[in-house]
RNA sequence: GCCCGAGUGGCGGAAUGGCAGACGCAGCGGACUCAAAAUCCGCCGGGGGGCGACCCCCGUGCGAGUUCGACUCUCGCCUCGGGCACCA
C-alpha cells in the first residue's frame, strides 16, 4: 500500500470483509473477562432507509464502545429493529403490501446502511421484534405481568385517532393530536389491558436519585421526574347527607378558605347531590362536557364553566355549608375528580368565584398584613406567609400550618396526607395488526384465561386484510380459524383475545434478549444476565425519555421483584444524545434538506463521515451539519495517512524527540482519554488534530508517537485506523492494541510563558522555568519594561502567584 | 406558569475562577501550475495608533454582585430549544 494516497472505500472494504472473517467483533458472552455491554437504541426499519440522526447516534456509541474494548473491556454492541407497530404497518398499508413481507426487505437496507457504517456489531445477535422466536417472549413478559397482577382490564376512556384507528397511550398524544398522523383525537371507552405502572410510581422517582443505579442526563431524568408527577397534599373529605365527598389538594394549610366545592362532570356522587331544580341544568352541562375529547377538556385558559347542584357539604374545618358545583375544569382523572375550591389562593377557583359571585376567604397574609384586606387577585403564593382566618392554625408559618391541619384532619380521621401522580396506568391494548397478539384467551365460564407458556408464541395469523376499521376490534378477529380455541383450562369453546400489545413493551426487554439469541427455549439466559447485565452504557435519543425509558424500567422492577432478574434498573448509565440540523434547519422531507448517509459514506468514506459527525459539535448537544465540513476531517485523516507513510519510511533509528513534542504527546492522550470518557468527541479530535499539527511543524515522524494516533483515532475511524496499524508493520487487530497512558509529569511544559498582570489586566509575559518560586518570578516581572510603565512607581499593594500559572500584581 | 438545557468571531464550536476565541469550515494574500483543482506557507473578533517588531481601548445575551481576577460563581431579567401543564 505505500505510496499510494488514501482510498476509504478499498480500505473499509478491506476491512469490513476482516473484521467478519476473524470474529473480531464477537465477545466470548459465556466466560468473557470484562463484560462491558453498550447499548444504543435499535431503529425501526423504514422503508426510507436509517437518516443521517441515527448514523450519529450510532457512530457515537460505538466510539464509546470501540474506546472501552480499547481499554481492555470485552464489549457486547448488538444492533436489532423495532419493527412491529403502527409506523410499520400504517407505511404497508399505504403502498399496499402486508409488513410481513415489508419488513425483511427494509431490514436488508438497514442491515446494508448499517455494515457501511464500521460499527462494531455483533451481528450473530441481531434480533426483530417481529420474530416468532422473539415475540414469543414478549407474550411471557406479558404473561409475567399478569401473574405478578401487574396486568389487568378495564373500560376507560381512551385516546382514539379516527385516522390511525386505534388507542394511543397517553404519551402518544401531543397537544391534543395524534403523534404521528396530527390528527386530533377522541374520546372513546373500550375494554383495554393496562399495567399498573402507578404501583411503582414512588420506586421510579426514587431510583431516579439512586447514584448506585442510575447515572442519567439530567434532561432524562428530569423529564421522568415531570411524567410521573408527584404532588404532595391530602385528601380531605366533605360531610354531604349522601355521604363524604373526598379531594385532593396540595394546600391542606388553606382550609378554611375552601368556600366552595367543585366537582368533575362525571363525578359518580353528581346525581344523588343534585337538587331536582337543578337536574335539568345539571344534565345539559354532564352532556357538553361528555361531547368533548379529551383534550379540549384540558386547555387550560379558555373561560371557566360550571352549574350549581343544588347540594351542599360541610368544610370539615369551619363546619360551614358550601355549595357544590360541578365544571368541566375539574378532571375525573387526576386526584379524586372532585375539588375544595379556595377561591382566595388559587386562580381557577378565583375566577370561577367572581363569575358566579361565591364567596372569597382569604387564609394567607404576608408578616406585616393582618389579613382584613379584600383580595383583588388570586394570591397562591404569599411569601412569608401566615394563616389568617384559619380559627386555632391563625398565625402560623405556611409550612407549620400545612403540616398541622393534616395531623389535625387524621386525629379527626377527616383526612390524611398522601401524595399524588399524574402518572397513569399504561395502556397496552392496540387494536391493530402489526404486533404480538397478547396471550389471553376468553372463556364464558373460566373468564380471561392466559395463554399456557407451552402454547406460545401466539402466532399472528397471516391475513389478506389487515386493515383497522372504526368498530375498535382489532383485525385479527377476522380470522375465525384464529380467533375460536378452546379454553386452556376447561376445553370448552372460547376465544382470543384480539388485540396486539403495544410496540413499548417490545422494546422495554430487548436489552434482555440480545444476549440470548441462540436459546429457543427462555427468553434470556440468567447466567448471561448476571455476566452482562444492567446495561453498562445505553446512548439514545431524547425523545424516548418518558416513553420507552420508563416502561423499559417498570418492566424490570417487576421482573426483578418476580425473582427473574438480579438488578431493578436496566440501563445504568443512560447518556442522551443530541440532534442534528442542516445549515441551520430542522431537517424535513417539505424542507428537502434530509442528510441521507449514504450518498456522502460514498463520497467521503464511512471513517471521515464518522469523524465528522464527532467533530461538528458536543456529542450530548448536537449540531449544524454543514456539507463543507466534511473537508476538514477528511484532510486530518490525509495528513495522518502520510505520516504513517514518512514512518514506514524511517529507519529504524527512530526520531530524537524534541520535550515539546514529548509534552504535547502525553498531552493529547489525557486529552483524548479524558475527552472518550465524558463523550466530549469534538474535543478529543481536535486535541489529535493539534498534535498532528504540531509533529508537521516539527517535521517529527516519531514511530511511538504515530502509533499512538492511530490507536487514539481507532473508535473515531476503525477501518482507516486498522489500515494504518498494519502498515506500520502490525499484525493484530488494532483492536487488540492497549490504549495509550500518559506521565502526567511529562504533560507539563518546562518552561512556561507565565501572564503578567497588572490590577487583572495582562501587561506583559515573562518565560520562566516550572516551579519557579514566586519571589523570582516578582523580581522578574518587575524588569518587564511594560510591566513597569503600568505600575508607574505605584505601591504593590497585594500580590497573587498562581503557581506555573499567573502573576498579578495590585497596585494603587 | 413550573422543570431541564443553551446563548461566545462570517459559521460550527474551545476554555479545573487565571493570556477569551483551541480545533475546524468559509474567506483573504502568497507559493507551485500554461491554467485550474489538489497541496503548501501566511492572515483572519471590533475600533484606534505606529514605517515596523509592536502598542492601546472595547468585546462571551442584558443588568447588578462576589473576587486580586468572572464566558465560568451568586441574584434579577431577556431570548432560543426541550419536557410538563385547567394536575387541584
Amino acid at each position: 500500500m505505500s505510496d499510494q494516497s488514501y482510498d476509504p472505500t478499498a480500505v473499509e472494504a478491506k476491512w469490513q470483509a476482516r473484521w467478519a472473517e476473524r470474529h473480531t467483533n464477537e465477545p466470548d458472552l459465556d466466560n468473557a473477562e470484562r463484560p462491558f455491554y453498550n447499548l444504543m437504541m435499535y431503529p425501526y426499519p423504514s422503508a426510507e432507509g436509517l437518516h443521517v440522526g441515527n448514523f450519529y447516534a450510532f457512530t457515537g456509541a460505538d466510539v464509546h464502545g470501540r474506546f472501552r474494548r480499547l481499554q481492555g473491556y470485552d464489549v457486547f454492541e448488538p444492533m436489532g429493529y423495532d419493527a412491529f407497530g403502527i409506523h410499520s404497518e400504517n407505511y404497508a398499508l399505504k403502498v399496499g403490501i402486508n409488513p410481513a413481507e415489508l419488513i425483511p426487505r427494509n431490514i436488508a437496507n438497514f442491515r446494508r446502511q448499517l455494515k457501511a457504517l464500521g460499527a462494531m456489531f455483533d451481528w450473530r445477535h441481531e434480533l426483530s421484534t417481529t420474530d416468532p422466536s422473539y415475540y414469543r417472549w414478549t407474550q411471557w413478559i406479558f404473561l409475567k405481568l399478569f401473574e405478578a397482577g401487574q396486568a389487568y382490564k378495564k373500560k376507560a376512556a381512551v385516546n382514539w385517532c379516527p385516522t390511525d384507528k386505534t388507542v394511543l397511550a397517553n404519551e402518544q398524544v401531543i397537544a391534543g393530536a395524534c403523534e404521528r398522523c396530527g390528527t386530533m383525537v377522541e374520546q372513546r371507552f373500550l375494554e383495554q389491558w393496562f399495567f399498573r405502572i402507578t404501583d411503582y410510581a414512588d420506586r421510579l422517582l426514587a431510583n431516579l436519585d439512586d447514584p448506585s443505579k442510575m447515572d442519567w442526563s439530567p434532561s432524562t431524568s428530569s423529564a421522568q421526574r415531570n411524567w410521573i408527577g408527584r404532588s404532595d397534599g391530602a385528601h380531605v373529605d366533605f360531610a354531604t347527607h349522601t355521604g363524604p365527598i373526598r379531594v385532593f389538594t396540595t394546600r391542606p394549610d388553606t382550609l378554611f378558605g375552601a368556600t366552595f366545592m367543585v366537582l368533575a362532570p362525571e363525578h359518580p356522587l353528581v346525581d344523588a347531590l343534585t337538587a331536582p331544580a337543578e337536574k335539568a341544568q345539571v344534565e345539559a352541562y354532564r352532556l357538553a362536557a361528555a361531547k368533548q375529547d379529551i383534550v379540549s377538556r384540558k386547555i387550560g385558559d379558555k373561560e371557566k364553566t360550571g352549574v350549581f347542584t343544588g347540594g351542599h357539604a360541610i368544610n370539615p374545618a369551619t363546619g360551614e355549608s358550601v355549595q357544590v358545583w360541578i365544571a368541566d375544569y375539574v378532571l375525573m382523572e387526576y386526584g379524586t375528580g372532585a375539588i375544595m375550591a379556595v377561591p382566595g389562593h388559587d386562580e381557577r377557583d378565583f375566577a370561577f368565584a367572581r363569575k358566579y359571585k361565591l364567596p372569597i376567604v382569604r387564609v394567607l397574609a404576608s408578616a406585616d398584613e393582618d389579613g382584613s384586606t379584600p383580595l383583588e387577585e388570586a394570591a397562591p403564593d404569599v411569601e412569608g406567609g401566615h394563616l389568617v382566618n384559619s380559627g386555632p392554625f391563625s398565625g402560623m408559618p405556611e409550612a407549620q400550618g400545612f403540616a398541622e391541619i393534616v395531623s389535625w384532619l387524621e386525629r379527626e380521621g377527616k383526612g390524611k396526607g398522601v401524595a399524588q401522580y399524574r402518572l397513569h396506568d399504561w395502556c397496552i391494548s392496540r387494536q391493530r395488526y402489526w404486533g404480538p397478539p397478547i396471550p389471553i384467551i376468553y372463556c364464558t365460564d373460566c373468564g380471561a384465561v392466559p395463554v399456557p407458556e407451552k402454547d406460545l408464541p401466539v402466532l399472528l395469523p397471516a391475513l389478506e386484510d389487515f386493515r383497522p376499521d372504526d368498530s375498535g376490534v382489532s383485525p385479527l378477529a377476522r380470522s375465525t380459524e384464529w380467533y375460536n380455541v378452546p379454553c386452556p383450562k376447561c376445553g370448552k369453546p372460547a376465544h382470543r383475545e384480539t388485540d396486539v400489545s403495544d410496540t413499548f413493551l417490545d422494546s422495554a426487554w430487548y436489552h434482555l434478549r440480545y444476549l440470548s439469541t441462540e436459546f429457543a427455549d427462555r427468553p434470556f439466559d440468567p447466567h448471561r444476565v448476571k455476566k452482562w447485565l444492567p446495561v453498562a452504557t445505553y446512548i439514545g435519543g431524547n425523545e424516548h425519555a418518558v416513553l420507552h425509558l420508563l416502561y423499559a424500567r417498570f418492566v424490570c422492577m417487576v421482573l426483578h421483584d418476580q425473582g427473574y432478574l438480579p438488578f431493578d434498573e436496566p440501563y445504568r448509565k443512560f447518556r442522551a444524545h443530541g440532534i442534528i440540523v442542516k445549515d441551520g434547519a430542522k431537517m424535513s422531507k417539505s424542507r428537502g434538506n434530509v442528510v441521507v448517509p449514504d450518498q456522502y459514506i460514498a463520497r467521503w468514506g464511512a471513517d471521515t463521515f464518522r469523524m465528522y459527525l464527532m467533530f461538528l459539535g458536543p456529542f450530548e448537544e448536537g449540531g449544524d451539519f454543514r456539507d463543507e465540513g466534511l473537508a476538514g476531517p477528511r484532510r486530518f485523516l490525509d495528513k495522518v495517512w502520510d505520516l504513517v507513510e514518512q514512518c514506514e519510511r524511517q529507519t529504524l533509528m527512530g526520531v530524537e524527540l524534541r520535550h515539546e513534542i514529548v509534552v504535547k504527546w502525553h498531552q493529547t492522550k489525557k486529552k483524548v482519554t479524558t475527552g472518550l470518557e465524558s463523550l466530549s468527541y469534538n474535543t478529543a479530535i481536535a486535541a489529535l488534530m493539534e498534535l498532528m499539527n504540531a509533529l508537521r511543524a516539527s517535521n517529527c515522524a516519531a514511530r511511538e508517537i504515530v502509533k499512538d494516533v492511530i490507536v487514539m483515532l481507532a473508535p473515531f475511524a476503525p477501518h482507516f485506523a486498522e489500515e494504518c496499524w498494519e502498515r506500520l508493520g502490525r499484525e493484530t487487530s488494532v483492536f487488540e492494541a492497549k490504549w495509550p497512558t500518559w506521565d502526567e509529569g511529562l504533560t507539563l511544559e518546562l518552561r512556561i510563558d507565565v501572564p503578567v498582570q497588572v490590577n487583572g489586566k495582562t501587561r506583559g509575559k515573562i518565560t520562566v522555568q516550572r516551579g519557579a518560586k514566586e519571589d523570582d518570578v516578582v523580581a522578574a516581572a518587575l524588569r518587564d519594561e511594560a510591566v513597569r510603565r503600568f505600575i508607574d512607581g505605584q505601591r504593590i499593594k497585594k500580590r497573587v502567584w498562581v503557581q506555573d500559572r499567573l502573576l498579578n500584581l495590585v497596585v494603587g
